[in-house]
DNA sequence: ACTGGCACTCTCCGGCTTTGACTGCTAACA
DNA sequence: TGTTAGCAGTCAAAGCCGGAGAGTGCCAGT
């Protein structure tokens, strides 16, 4: 792990570069080839050699070119990392795209999904950015039939959840009205704590709205929300090293069971903060059926205000040099969206 | 296309069924064998080569063993109709699950789905029950932030669908009540010509919200509501035929796009009424990418009240002795399911 | 510090042969 | 007439061989 040489940390760029590409491991001769290097292969050969010893290069057979280490990765990525920008006419029709779609979360993250998972080439999730601290604003209780009914609650910087309860006799309409606006100047503003104190209500029926307002809120407060937007799940079967293995099935397969998409997001959030991108290289984190690829998150919305998170999913050798400053970008631009729209109370 | 005799079928039977297993081409030495055929090869031969002049059969290269053509498969596929049934075992478990379930239509199209997916080793489809006619009920607006508005509305029958509109001013909750109280009984139980008839309100915020109303119920109406579930889709990745070609990344990238998913349970409901299974063979109904594919497909509900669409997607060589009595008895059980929650008003 | 050159190693690819699982056909048999 | 045994023919899959090509490491020379 001693430094680098200025040569050889651009060498080991170019080597990234190229297998990147080409998915093919790049041999010296070629690299000066394609690049015009002032340089013999020979000499290349040696830095090579050097890279390989250091870690961040291998081979994958005696005499074939070389391939990039997740070490060797996790060098590229940190030196592109203060670095690449979109080019500006993305940014516009990303931008336009968002400002002509409905203002409404759930298309937002549609939205946001699908254009991470065109421009990446790789697998987009994101999920719905949740208050830091959930406080009651409203709530409204509507018949739909029968003995079921649809609670929807309103919190202050406007998130919305809804839940159905089934009561134990039917209730009108009126009835439910009455309740929802004796409960709702009571708690207005109230945060989960401050609600769970409040004694218990003579009324069943108030009671068991209480329950149901208060697991609602630690939902919203529990760290990632219910719902994740994924796009692009078909782009890692394209990928040549998904071919053959049938690794990128059971990678996908992560993808079908919610808890662990929440746990993905939730346990690989703990660290990063609102602006800051993180790079996973090689299923850091541990998770197994990932080895193969890389993932690159960002953490977007106000904080201590309402947050969420959003990353791309694809294989190691995925071209983070459009990854990461679309993720970059889009992370800003949600984040703008929270602070307009929530933000400004 | 002329009569198959009683040998001839059963010995169509055994082919498809070995090869469903298998996913091999099956020769006349070996069903033999592992059938305990009381007839020599000899025979056998003969028969198949009289299935294959017939087009049930055909062999992939001279000196192969016999696959069964799309005929074929509908052959085997008639035969079984009315006879594979659900072991009691497997029934149970499945209505165990149901009963356990919440009691709400989103959590019922999940369970579905997975159900489905499960047994069958396919993809699955559930499409929610949606109203043959919508007739509004009831309307909530809830102030969520700034000039955001949600709108709850509510049809007889418990359907519920919400929308969010941005108004040009912010209006106060309590104004927004009062215009919802105004408006519900004066539209109650009415469908959509007749709403669609009414004056114009002299108030713009009526007017707006009358036209959210109608364009709702008029989604409402369209022959196959929005939210399509599924599940199971990697269960494709799995079968050996998709293994090298990307056949099926073709058809996975179809589930990706709801507007196709829609499409495609619009336009094979068509034929189907409540109860009665349809079967489609390697992509009849014309979607190029579904070729080497088969569909099982029902429908479900309560005629004239509220319908909704289940399937099963797989390899043509799926196992339809699984597939179909699961399909049914799903759909049998989200019928029951209707009826109870939705018919019994 | 760089380069040219040489010997060596491995994969990949095309062509060849062998193997084994089929088939269709024909002649014999109940 | 329906069934069977046996035989010759076909074809894909598997294994083997040998050459081409790409790449490496190392060393001696500039």
């Amino acid at each position: 792990m001693s430094n680098l040489t200025d040569r050889q940390q651009r060498l080991l760029i170019l080597v990234i570069r190229d297998y990147i590409k080409t998915a093919q491991p790049v041999g010296s001769k070629r690299l000066v080839e394609r690049y015009h290097l002032d340089l013999s292969s020979a000499t290349i050969r040696n830095e090579m050699a050097a890279l390989t010893e250091m870690g961040y290069l291998r081979q994958p057979h005696t005499s074939a070119g070389r391939v990039p280490t997740e070490e060797g990765y996790r060098v590229f990525v940190a030196q592109m990392m203060n670095q690449a920008e979109l080019p500006r006419t993305v940014q516009q029709t990303i931008t336009h795209q968002f400002h002509q779609s409905r203002a409404d979360v759930d298309q937002w993250m549609t939205l946001a999904a699908s254009v991470l998972a065109h421009q990446s080439q790789g697998v987009s999730l994101v999920s719905a950015p949740h208050p830091e601290r959930a406080r009651f604003k409203h709530v409204e209780l509507i018949s739909t039939q029968g003995r079921q009914v649809l609670m929807v609650m309103v919190m202050t910087g406007g998130e919305v959840s809804q839940q159905i309860l089934t009561l134990a006799e039917p209730v009108t309409q009126e009835r439910l009205s009455q309740t929802a606006s004796r409960l709702s100047p009571l708690l207005a503003g109230r945060a989960l704590d401050e609600i769970s104190a409040t004694p218990s209500r003579s009324d069943p029926l108030d009671q068991d709205i209480l329950t149901l307002i208060i697991a609602d809120l630690r939902r919203a407060e529990a760290h990632v929300s219910g719902q994740i937007y994924t796009d692009g799940r078909t782009n890692l079967l394209a990928e040549p090293e998904f071919a053959e293995s049938d690794d990128a099935r059971r990678a996908l397969k992560l993808f079908e069971e919610h808890s662990t998409l929440s746990d993905l997001l939730a346990r690989t959030s703990i660290g990063s903060s609102v602006g800051g991108l993180q790079v996973l290289i090689g299923g850091e984190g541990g998770w197994e059926e990932l080895r193969q690829c890389s993932m690159v998150l960002a953490r977007y919305g106000v904080p201590g205000l309402a947050t969420g998170m959003l990353g791309v999913l694809g294989p190691m050798r995925m071209s983070y040099a459009k990854t990461i400053p679309t993720v970059r970008f889009v992370a800003g631009l949600l984040s703008d969206l929270v602070t307009e729209n929530i933000g400004g109370e």
